[in-house]
DNA sequence: GTGAAAGCGCTAACAT
DNA sequence: ATGTTAGCGCTTTCAC
């Protein structure tokens, strides 16, 4: 292994020097920086991180909580995982793979141990149990989602009230007075997921002010679960021609669900979702979405937490606006 | 911060002692350990890490290198990983998360500079760029898949010719006489991953050994690909009754293909899979399959790191056998 | 602008 | 069975 000290006595220089050469924590002249640039290339020079870490209080290692419960979308977080690490990297961190099964004795391990300098946290409840520890801990923290309270957290995530507003503006422009949310299976709504309560509260509110007849309905992630809310949808509102859906597993078999039951995508009812953008374009039926940013939220968080190691404040809340790509499933309304 | 000296104060022992007692490596009287243990406990002793791979070489974290290239199955990656931290924790180790784009620098990097102590690396191909440095490295490392050389490595995953034939002995005892497998995308061979390619051999000798008219066809991601080779099959073989499917994304599709095409799964045709169970479960028509152990082989891939840590030598080839379950997608073929 | 030297917290060899 | 002590490789005062 080759140490700080190789470095230094290959450039003919103090090993103190090589380290401020190298971390530019403190002014070198420009002849000798090039030449412990130059040794540290040449001899293959990786400082040893244990003992960086033990000496300067730095691992350069941040860690990433997923979860992996049911209802949750694994390509979505897949996605976000590697646009973390890519970004980690691109500021020289690396990052640590946590699971949510280990909560918040994980967090603290991981804390305390001085393994990692700071942490990322998906799928954050409304009331988190691991809020409290995350609020005392010394290190840094960015969270992706908002719980109840978020005072004194730094959070981000997809403004969904606004995405769910979107969807809606569009039907309503498009002319149709009737619309129907299909949901997250109940399950999300019953965990207090911030972000599902939003879509309901921004669809409802969307609705209300332009004057729709709206319905909101939960679904389990099934097939089976997808028919049976599109029977029900057309028993109970048999006016409907506009859907926001938000939920990936049902999308395309709700929409298959209703060309079985006679209607016609965008003929007789207009489809939009929230999800992500490749889910909606690869499906029988390319659908007018808003996009579900998960690349986005992971660079950004990773850029929040660098800005926090480094003093910087940075908002509490960073609410990313929705962003809505026009596809084939929806179009004005066809009047009788 | 709580360190060694503040346990081994309040233990009335020496730093020594704490780190033997917590460790195990030398015997510590009953009573003496007990003490420290209760001490440690007490006031929330976690060992810097740092400080610990400084003094012990030891980090306690493994590299998992994960691929995030096309044709690659997100979901089983994600389930693979999520088995890796687990097993890992089990044996008291953390996981830092690689990117495949990072090469052999990152796997350099997390080596040299001792942040790592062993490497997973997934998705190895037949030859694999990464290969002569996994050799040289001083660190222990596994790789799930096989290179064509595999000599000197530890290497494990699903024994895929074993489960090709498992599919068409399966469908030769129904009765079948003409068969096909649909593959992976044409990429994945010209990639020359292993698994791809010993599917096709495992295919092809078990249908000759029972004399079997057989084809194989690599086919895209994507439903209309599906669609396609459906038809092909149908236009190149119409005797055709067996099929095997080697490919997640086009599994339903293809099978809603050939419905469309007026055969009846498994009244005229029968079909078989190598995926996971959880997508051959829950498709329309469940599909009699060969698992795809991404979380047995996680586990088990781990537990062959721990044991070279541990300094035991371990076998260079790990072949799990397949495991076939029957479901509703395969018949004894109607004789017409 | 550069160097010398004191630790960071832990493990393990060397004592007893 | 336990204690003493010398580092592990780096960062960062403190000195010049």
């Amino acid at each position: 292994m080759v140490k700080i000290t190789d470095v230094a006595r290959h450039a003919g220089v103090s090993p103190s020097t090589v380290s401020y050469a190298l971390s530019g924590k403190r002014p070198i002249s420009e002849e000798t920086r090039r030449r412990v640039e130059e040794s540290a290339r040449l001899l293959g020079y990786r400082p040893h991180v244990g003992a960086r870490a033990l000496a300067g209080r730095r691992t350069n290692v941040l860690a990433l909580v997923v979860p992996l419960r049911a209802g949750i979308n694994v390509p979505v977080v897949m996605r976000f995982a590697v646009s973390v690490v890519t970004t980690a990297r691109r500021y020289d961190h690396d990052v640590l793979l946590l699971t949510q099964e280990e909560g918040e004795d994980g967090l603290r391990r991981v804390a305390d141990s001085a393994l990692v300098d700071a942490l990322l946290v998906m799928d954050v409840q409304l009331h988190d149990p691991r809020l409290p520890l995350l609020r005392d801990l010394d290190r840094p923290s960015v969270m992706i989602g908002f719980p109840a309270d978020s005072a004194g957290l730094t959070c981000i995530d997809l403004d969904f009230r606004a995405a769910a507003e979107a969807c809606v503006e569009h039907l309503a422009r498009l002319g149709h007075r009737v619309v129907a949310l299909v949901g997250s299976p109940p399950e999300v709504y019953v965990r207090q997921t911030a972000f599902a309560q939003r879509v309901v509260q921004g669809f409802t509110a969307a609705a209300d002010r332009n004057r729709l007849s709206s319905a909101v309905h939960p679904c389990e992630a099934t097939p089976a679960a997808a028919r049976t809310v599109a029977e029900q949808l057309l028993r109970e509102q048999p006016a409907l021609t506009g859907v926001v859906v938000h939920n990936e597993a049902v999308l395309e078999p709700l929409i298959d669900a209703f060309e079985e039951l006679g209607l016609r995508v965008p003929g007789d009812l207009s489809v939009t979702a929230i999800c992500p953008d490749e889910l909606a374009e690869n499906i029988r039926v390319p659908v007018t979405s808003v996009a579900l940013p998960s690349a986005e939220v992971g660079t950004r968080a990773v850029e929040l937490l660098m800005k926090k190691l480094g003093g910087t404040t940075v908002p509490e809340a960073t609410l990313l606006p929705p962003r809505m790509t026009e596809r084939a499933s929806t179009a004005p309304r066809e009047l009788a």
